[in-house]
DNA sequence: ATTCAATGTCATCTG
DNA sequence: CTCAGATGACATTGA
């Protein structure tokens, strides 16, 4: 409740000083004695209310949290703040009454049924005591307060009754509010004139201004010419540096008219619904936690719980229903998967072995996944098939895989110490993440030669993939030709060392040992091969998705020149009108008007405005080069 | 019969 | 120099 007090008076605060900024004055010690103060949803800049109470205080501290730079909050934040600078650097006085009167009429607040609710809120004892003080205190305060409390308990758009308290009837009477909002603003429009005057007022005068400065210089006699015309002269001193760096200004300008006309009534009803619902039910979510962190201990209607449930429901209208319970649905889900996270963290040691397996499984899926995308493990997985999948070779191989296991054993009594240095390695050095449960455990793998070993490896795979079985690859056929306990795979993939050991004391006739290295040599490339057309592959996808980002691009530097050029020709063409009104109202020393075609208006540095007179060569110099210019941009 | 994509193989280069 | 890997070019194969 500390922070939710602190919360509501900072929010005052900081809505106070936007109402300063907009020509309001409020009366700011009447608010700070009663602390529920209105929930502010705008923002007054960096010290925002927004910013300080709901994420520093809830999110950092209390749920632990640390808000992600591209967190819709914070978005939302930064865009309002941008509005609202919008809205303080609009400078166009003249629209600022229609925004003020929609400000009002949406949020000039039911005085009277924000009391009723407070009133009738405490139907929970427990809140009951807590709140109605509060609230008492705070209807005390507003009593007989001016516009400047209505339009601070109108921008609590999550009204602090809410905050504490019953949400059923605040659905219901959300409706009945909005049309009591509207009556109460035209009453008090009539009971506060004075108020409004003095907005339309100050709003009038600004505009007056500004029709004054954007207007056309007073005549003028010689070349003594006003500061305004002299700054707007000035600027084009350098006219073809400032363009282009005002260029994003310039889109902004003649884009954002638009939602300058309805930035304030975007401020109330973008921000009073989407917006608005969001930051509410993100300090729903904050506040849930903050309830579930203090569940054990508090009772069921805490004030922490009711104030989100407030919250929640406060979104009022169905829309703002569904955009809040889908927002506030996936905090929830947050929440509940970090509740989940924390009691799998904590029950760690008692998680089902049977889940283990699962996600064992899925782990060795993964890799063998992962392991396609490899090079190395992925040849080699997919040549552990393909020679495998052949249920005739391996037919043919059973009769000669003890054939070959005879002739391992008689070479075992020739040479044991090469035999065992073929039989160490083998290729469940390469799979033994994926194969080491599949075949040690078969009585046939108990056997310690590779060729039978190999074998249960292929009946295996060949029980996995019986589907579509594969011929041997002619490389397969000669080695099965050739009588060596060794599969083509096998000598692809085994190390040198073993294979140059193989090579040496088989006894292995030229012819053999050529076309060994060939298989060899061959396999390895056909892997190559395949690794070297998928990384083709892949490489084409990310150029293809390089050049439609660099096409996207392009468009967008083509738009952006064409309102360059756009803007530039519209100042050319306001340059040349001014030129010509101030031509008009210039006399030479014989008192004759000078001609606009053979003059030419200088702007210095220092906002000395010249006439000079314009040359042909001059002009035709800097034609020229911009024509030069425009080739060498061509060229490439 | 032709086309085309996938795959295998060879030659060559590089580390 | 050998080996392993990468890659272009060509051949083969199957749909």
């Amino acid at each position: 409740m500390h922070h939710i007090k602190k919360y509501f008076t900072e929010g005052l605060i900081q809505f106070t000083i936007l109402l300063s900024l907009i020509g309001v004055r409020v009366d700011v010690d009447t608010y700070l004695s009663g602390y529920f103060s209105p929930l502010i949803e705008t923002d007054g800049g960096p010290s925002s209310a927004f910013i300080q109470t709901p994420f520093h205080h809830y999110r950092d501290t209390a749920a632990g949290h640390h808000v992600h730079p591209k967190c819709p909050e914070l978005d939302y934040f930064f865009t309002s703040r941008r509005l609202l600078n919008e809205v303080r650097a609009l400078g166009s006085p003249a629209r600022f009454p229609t925004r003020v009167s929609a400000w009002l009429v949406h949020l000039v607040p039911d005085e009277g049924s924000d009391g009723d609710e407070l009133h009738e809120l405490p139907e929970d004892p427990d809140n009951q005591e807590v709140n109605t003080e509060n609230h008492r205190e705070e209807n005390d305060h507003r009593a007989g307060e001016g516009f400047g409390l209505s339009l601070s308990q109108d921008c609590t758009v999550s009204r602090p009754c809410c905050a504490s308290g019953e949400l059923s009837k605040e659905e219901t009477l959300l409706n009945e509010e909005e049309e009591e909002d509207v009556k109460d603003e035209k009453k008090q429009e009539q009971t506060n004139p004075s108020s409004l005057n003095q907005l339309t007022q100050s709003s009038a005068l600004e505009q007056e201004d500004l029709v004054v400065s954007g207007s056309l210089p007073p005549p003028l006699s010689g070349l003594e010419l006003p500061p305004r015309l002299q700054d707007f002269l000035s600027d084009f001193e350098e006219f073809d540096s400032i363009v282009p760096q005002h260029m994003s200004d310039l889109e902004a300008d003649l884009s954002n008219p638009i939602s300058y006309d309805v930035s304030l009534q975007d401020a109330m009803v973008t921000r009073g619904d989407s917006a608005n619902c969001r930051s509410a039910s993100s300090r729903a979510q904050l506040f849930r936690l903050e309830s579930t962190n203090s569940s054990h201990s508090d009772p069921p209607h805490s004030s922490a719980g009711i104030l989100s449930s407030s919250l929640f429901c406060l979104s009022g209208n169905s829309s703002r229903n569904e955009t809040s319970s889908s927002q506030l649905g996936g905090y929830l889900d947050e929440a509940v998967f970090e509740h989940i996270n924390m009691l799998d963290l904590c029950n760690l040691g008692t998680i089902d072995p049977q889940m283990l397996d699962d996600m064992q499984g899925d782990m060795d899926t993964q890799w063998m996944e992962d392991s396609d995308s490899g090079l190395s493990l992925e040849s080699s997985s997919r040549s552990v098939a393909s020679p495998s999948s052949s249920s005739d070779s391996f037919g043919e191989d059973e009769s000669g895989a003890t054939g070959c296991s005879s002739e391992v054993e008689s070479l075992s009594s020739k040479g044991g110490a090469c035999a065992a240095s073929y039989y160490d390695w083998s290729p469940v050095d390469l799979h033994e993440n994926i194969w080491h449960d599949h075949t040690y455990s078969s009585t046939q793998a108990h056997n310690s030669t590779s060729s039978n070993w190999f074998t249960a490896i292929k009946q295996e795979v060949m029980s996995e993939d019986e589907a579509e079985p594969e011929e041997m690859s002619r490389d397969e056929h000669r080695v099965q030709a050739m009588g060596l306990p060794f599969s083509a795979f096998q000598i692809v993939n085994m190390p040198v060392e073993n294979f140059l050991e193989l090579l040496d004391r088989q006894n292995l006739s030229g012819s053999d040992v050529t076309l060994l290295r060939d298989v060899r040599r061959r396999g390895k490339n056909k892997l190559a091969a395949q690794n070297c057309r998928k990384r083709k592959l892949d490489a084409i996808v990310g150029l293809q998705g390089e050049v439609e980002s660099l096409m996207v691009q392009r468009d967008a530097l083509l738009r952006q020149r064409d309102h360059t050029a756009k803007a530039l020709s519209a100042a050319a063409e306001q340059f040349e009108a001014l030129s010509r009104t101030m031509f008009n109202h210039i006399r030479d020393e014989y008192g004759h008007p000078l001609n606009a075609e053979h003059y030419t208006l200088h702007c210095s540095a220092n906002g000395r405005v010249m006439v000079q007179p314009r040359t042909n060569t001059t002009s035709r110099t800097m034609k020229g080069s911009k024509t030069v210019k425009r080739k060498k941009d061509k060229k490439p």
